[in-house]
RNA sequence: CGGGGCGUUGCCUAGUGGCUAUGGCGCCUGCUUUGGGAGCAGGAUAUCGCAGGUUCGAGUCCUGUCGCCCCGACCA
């Protein structure tokens, strides 16, 4: 390609908006424009670079069996109704209806038209299992798009879906999903891990997610450097201790003005492990059948030197949603915000006790009365309810594998895998019929990888301050042609030789400075630039320069220039080959 | 959905009720220049997001509205 005749131009300076590097350098670079709140444009070169990791992707998705297909971004609404999605989904699924008043909806994930499509064709145990994949068009109206492509409401995702006769069979394809997913991403040269997850609104039970960490992400991760133990914060698990003793009789006590555990701790002199803090949420719940739903009010205990982790709290309370409470909502159910705790409460408030409290004594909780406490407060014997862990895990606590302490970082997720189990099967009806002659549902799995944020992840990772410097996997072009020369014949001679040997070069050929054409490759950062210029053309030789070693700079002769760029190509082709990661689920 | 910020030419930006709305980059023409965003000369591009209001006079003040960004809520 030419740079004289290229559609896109490099911005001098950053747009505003532009926040981290990654998203910047994509901007100012050219790879994407923005048209909207979350809604992008790939420009050729970003299209070049989300092209060649699909291509990845689709290699290694071959690689493990997987069939590829399209599905249609418009679903009837129907197969939505039918898994109870419809209703369970809220605004984050866009609806409409066709011409003639039908219901329709934008796929955000494509689980039950996948299921729709497999029920037609699997029938038989004879038929299975089965791997199918596509890379499609997604669209989840978020309420908050950030960060350029890293949260977007449009996006591409390579989502695949596998079909199995027993648990067994899922297991496999899974394994297969884990490992081929850590040859995807370090194909792409993205550094990643996977943690344990939870399974949201897809409804499965085993899952993990792809993190790449990094300051700019918005999960929190927890891990263990002792023994290896990852997982989300919402579903990170950590040992705790417990104080229990003989318990003492109920006690009510003055604590004016002590509204928080640190006031209340002040107050009382005591410590926050002898404390029981209340937080009020109110969960929606959905009948999956009518789509009818209704609210209930859920008080989350937690010892006072913790804090709730509120997907916890939804998943022990089997809620839809939460939100928080409304003040009026928590009095007219018997509690008092700031002395708050399920001790007289009323009847139809759903009650999670979390173990830390559940096994500690003689804890201070609100009275439900403005301004006291009571004293020597315990699970069981003053009020009762839903004993789970719903307390979030955080940096320092001890590893509930080898009782370490706990780090935590930042992460975005770039891929996700999880069981599905039979979820989707069942509603819909895809089964098959077994060697004994019973009709039995599908068992599924789901797959996701997001092609838009992979980029943006792999912009993050891959920059400096004069641009991005994408791996050669992934790179748009592998060679930057840039001729410093009056001449154009140099030029238009390596460039013709180098695409005659199947190389991707772009080629500066415009009529501007050193300094700009220089400036501008850094920017789009190409992991070979090749400079024509008068100094080395003497001696018969081009000047190569790496991007990811600008102060080096190496020269090729003009004969065989070719094979030579190829041999280079090839080795760091190679450099990314060394580094795949070929890891198995344990 | 709550809180905050911002909308001036392709991009960045000045503007604090007063004349014909700054400047830089980019763009066009010509000349010069050609190893790190070059120089000179000339030129084009703005219904100041939109609508209404206050005023003799509004980019500037008020009201509404739309859009974008950030924090939170929310979310594979």
């Amino acid at each position: 390609m030419r740079m004289s005749t290229f559609f896109s131009r490099t911005l001098r300076e950053a747009p505003n908006g532009a926040d981290c590097k990654g998203y910047e350098y994509l901007l100012r670079a050219g790879f994407i424009r923005q048209m909207g709140a979350g809604i992008f444009s790939l420009l050729p070169l970003g299209f070049r670079s989300a092209k060649k990791i699909e291509a990845v992707i689709r290699q290694e998705m071959d690689g493990i069996g997987g069939q590829e297909i399209l599905m249609p971004l418009v679903n009837p609404a129907d197969i939505w109704k039918e898994t109870g999605r419809y209703y369970s989904i809220d605004k984050e699924m866009s609806r409409f209806q066709d011409r003639v008043g039908r219901d329709m909806v934008l796929a955000m994930t494509h689980e039950e038209a996948v299921t729709d499509v497999a029920r037609g064709e699997i029938d038989s145990y004879k038929r299975l299992p089965q791997l199918v994949y596509q890379i499609q068009t997604k669209w989840r109206d978020d309420p908050r798009p950030r960060a350029g492509l890293i949260r977007v409401r449009e996006f591409t995702m390579k989502d695949s879906y596998s079909f199995d006769r027993d648990l067994e069979g899922l297991e496999k394809q899974y394994k297969a999903h884990y490992a081929a997913y850590f040859r995807i991403f370090s194909r792409c040269g993205l550094p990643v891990i996977a943690v344990g997850s939870d399974s949201g609104m897809m409804g499965g039970k085993v899952a993990h997610e792809y993190m790449y960490l990094s300051p700019i992400g918005e999960d929190t991760i927890i891990t263990c450097p002792e023994c290896g133990y990852t997982a989300n914060r919402q579903v990170a698990t950590f040992r705790k201790t417990y104080a229990s003793a003989d318990q003492l009789p109920i006690e009510k006590v003055a604590t004016p003005e002590a509204k928080t555990i640190d006031e209340l701790c002040d107050f009382l002199k005591i410590s926050p492990t002898q404390t029981a803090k209340a937080l009020f949420m109110v969960g929606t719940f959905v009948n999956s059948e009518t789509g009818e739903e209704h609210e209930q009010l859920i008080v989350g205990l937690v010892r006072g030197d913790m804090d709730i982790e509120e997907n916890k709290l939804q998943n022990a309370a089997k809620a839809n949603g939460l939100r928080p409470a409304h003040v009026d909502e928590i009095r007219a159910a018997g509690m008092e915000p700031g002395f708050g705790s399920p001790i007289g409460a009323k009847e139809g408030v759903i009650v999670i006790v979390d173990d830390s409290v559940a096994k500690s004594n003689n804890l201070v909780a609100g009275a439900n009365e403005d301004g006291y406490h009571l004293r020597n407060t315990n699970y069981g014997r003053d009020y009762q309810g839903i004993v789970a862990d719903i307390a979030s895990a955080a940096e320092g606590y001890l590893c509930p594998v080898c009782g370490k302490p706990l780090v935590s970082s930042k992460g975005v997720e770039v891929g996700n895998i999880f069981q599905l189990g039979t979820r989707y099967s069942e509603s819909m009806g895809c089964f098959y019929q077994d060697e004994d002659g019973v009709r039995k549902p599908v068992i599924m799995g789901s797959y996701g990888i997001g092609v838009g944020r992979l980029l943006a992840c792999l912009a993050e990772e891959y920059n400096d301050g004069n641009g991005l410097k994408l791996p050669i996997t992934v790179a748009p072009y592998q060679v930057h042609l840039v001729s410093l020369v009056k001449d154009a014949d140099v030029g238009e001679r390596i460039y013709g030789e180098l695409q005659a040997a199947g190389i991707e070069v772009l080629y500066d050929d415009r009529k501007e400075s050193a300094g700009v054409k220089f400036a501008d490759a850094d920017l789009m950062g190409m992991p070979i630039r090749m400079t024509i210029g008068n100094r080395s053309l003497k001696e018969g030789k081009v000047e190569i320069k790496l991007r990811g070693n600008l102060d080096e700079t190496l020269s090729l002769d003009l004969d065989g220039l070719a094979q030579e760029v190829k041999d280079l190509i090839a080795k760091l082709q190679g450099q990314i080959a060394a580094g795949i990661v070929n890891k198995e689920l344990a």
